[in-house]
DNA sequence: TTTTCATTTCGATTTTTAACGAAATATAAT
DNA sequence: ATTATATTTCGTTAAAAATCGAAATGAAAA
């Protein structure tokens, strides 16, 4: 049976908190697993698996880039319903003082200088 | 703090199955407790507390009608998230099989025949 | 006013989800 | 080749959400 998977599963991304400032995040610009650790504070590998869950729901991309994985927002989204949420997700929020401020830092830091320990 | 509550409760909302159910139900005519009942096929409680989480997010609301309460879509929302929300779940899920299913049995049962015991 | 009935609230249980650290993977740098 | 490091996967624990039945509520009907 299974219906309703896609929609679903766009909501249920979208439900986390963290996932939202997320996808937040990469409307600005495409980031890596360390950047966003650094600004949720969460573990990396509780990152990596909220950026799996965006990806499945159709939001999100992950590409190689050299020694990171860029993830950035699905511009090409196969799906309408996909496309039309990320629409949504453009105009809501932008004046959240969460994702204003995830934002600021995110447009300050260096990867480089963030994620070598 | 607490930020970022009302597009969290409009997702959070919406992330259950059962709520999506309802909210495309409500879409063609209100309901009472008893008829969603009788659909999603879960306790009286289970649903009633589905329907106060729609309400919370401000997606649905609830009227005393004689015996019954209707539960209808928000038609006024304060919230223009809320109406953006509510504007796309009217074009998602038309031709998804629960959903038609759902609506053929709304349609077709009487309130009065299928909540008296 | 007593009974009936739709709905809500409460308490408890089960299921799901989030979170973490450690180990595994894979790739770049040395 | 070996080391370093960014990310993922795995196993476990903690927190949140869904579900139910029973009891409480409140309004309509008798």
């Amino acid at each position: 049976m299974k219906t309703l998977t896609i929609q679903e599963n766009i909501f249920k991304a979208l439900s986390d908190k963290g996932r939202l400032r997320v996808v937040k995040m990469l409307q600005k610009k495409p980031l890596c697993v360390c950047e966003i650790t650094e600004i949720l504070k969460l573990a990396t590998s509780t990152v990596s698996n909220h950026l799996s869950i965006l990806c499945d729901a159709g939001l999100v991309i992950g590409e190689k880039d050299g020694k990171w994985m860029n993830y950035r927002i699905n511009t090409e989204p196969k799906n309408n319903l996909i496309s039309s949420a990320l629409l949504y997700l453009q105009f809501i929020l932008e004046d959240d003082e969460t994702i204003t401020n995830d934002r600021r830092i995110i447009s300050s830091v260096d990867r480089n200088v963030l994620c070598c320990k």
